[in-house]
DNA sequence: CGAAACTTTCAGGTTTTATTGAAACACAAT
DNA sequence: ATTGTGTTTCAATAAAACCTGAAAGTTTCG
C-alpha cells in the first residue's frame, strides 16, 4: 500500500471512529491529520488537506482545543497560528474518558440521585422504579470509580493490572 | 418528587445516555420505558406513552431486538405482541458492549491492519504514518482484549478483580 | 493611525437522520 | 373468500446536524 493511500484510509477510518467516540467526523479527521504529521499544521494547511471551508476548520479546531486533545503551536516569527495533537495514544484516551465522564456520566448519575428519591407510595410502579434506579445507580458508580482510576492510572501500572485480569 | 415526574426524568436521561452509547434518542426512551415497567408492553402502548408513531415504534422496537437487549413476548390467548426489555444492568452492558465491538471496534481494528502495511519507502512521512499506525493498533487490540473479557466475565468475578484495582 | 495578516462569527444553505401516516401485508377466525 | 386484528414497509416530510463564505473582529507592525 502506497503512503497516500494509507493515509486516506485512516483518515476515513479515524473519522469513524472518532464520530463514535463522541466527536464528529470533520474534528475527528482533523485529528487524525494532526496525528500523522511530521509537524504542527495552521487552519490553511487543514483545510486544504480536507478541502473544507475556513469557517468549518475553525470551529472544528477550536472543538478539539476544548477537547484538550489539540494545542496551538506559534512558530517565532510567524503570525499564524500552528496546531497539534497530542500524540501519545494512552493520554489521547484518557483525555476522552475523562471529558465524555463529564459530559455524559455526571449528567445521569445527578439525574439518578434525584429520580431514586421518588416517594414510595406502595404501589407496583414505584417499587419497580426504585428497584431499577437503584441498580443503575450502582453501575454508573462503579463506572464512574473506574474511569476515575483509569484517567488517573500510570500507563504501565493500568495495563499491567489488566493483563493479569486477562490471564 | 413524585412517580410520574420520576418517570419522566429518567426516560428522559436515559435517552440522552442511550445517544451516547450508540442508540439513538427514541430506542433509549422505549428502552427506559420497558425497564422501569412492571410488565410488557404492546406497540399501541408504547406509542402511546411516548408519543410517537406506529411506524416509528415499530422501527425501534425491531432496532432494540438486533441489538439484542428487547425480546418479543406473546400471551396466550392474545394476538398481540409484547416486549420486555432485558433487566439485569450487568448483562445489558455486556451485549451493549458486544455489538460496539462489532460494530466499531473491529471495522478499525481491520483498517489499522491493512495500513499498517504501508511500505517503508524511507520518508518522514511514511515513518511517522507507520509509528502512529502501530501504537494505535497495539491500543485497539488491548482494548479489544478487555472488551472480549469483559464480555465473557460473570459478574461478580469481574467486579471483584475491578474493586481489587480501585484500591 | 492605517493597512495587512490572520481569526472568529453567523445567517443561510446543504446533507443527513429521524418521523409520520397511509398503504400493503400477514394471518386467524368465520 | 371475507373480515377483523395486528404488523411491516416506505415515500414524503420534518427536524437536526453540519458546512460555507463573506463580513466583522482582532492583532501586529510600519
Amino acid at each position: 500500500m502506497k503512503y497516500t493511500e494509507a493515509k486516506e484510509e485512516l483518515i476515513q477510518a479515524w473519522g469513524n471512529l472518532g464520530y463514535s467516540w463522541g466527536l464528529n467526523k470533520t474534528m475527528a479527521q482533523i485529528h487524525a491529520l494532526l496525528m500523522i504529521s511530521t509537524k504542527p499544521l495552521s487552519t490553511e494547511e487543514i483545510m486544504q488537506e480536507l478541502a473544507i471551508s475556513r469557517g468549518n476548520a475553525n470551529m472544528n479546531i477550536r472543538a478539539l482545543l476544548d477537547w484538550g486533545i489539540v494545542s496551538r503551536i506559534s512558530i517565532p516569527g510567524e503570525r499564524k497560528e500552528y496546531f497539534k495533537s497530542e500524540k501519545d495514544v494512552w493520554s489521547l484516551a484518557r483525555q476522552v474518558a475523562r471529558e465524555r465522564r463529564k459530559r455524559e456520566l455526571e449528567p445521569i448519575l445527578k439525574v439518578l440521585r434525584e429520580v431514586s428519591e421518588v416517594s414510595n407510595d406502595g404501589s407496583e410502579e414505584t417499587k419497580e422504579l426504585r428497584k431499577v434506579v437503584k441498580e443503575l445507580k450502582g453501575f454508573a458508580e462503579k463506572s464512574d470509580n473506574l474511569l476515575e482510576t483509569f484517567i488517573k492510572a500510570e500507563e504501565s501500572w493500568f495495563w499491567n493490572s489488566i493483563i493479569k485480569l486477562l490471564k
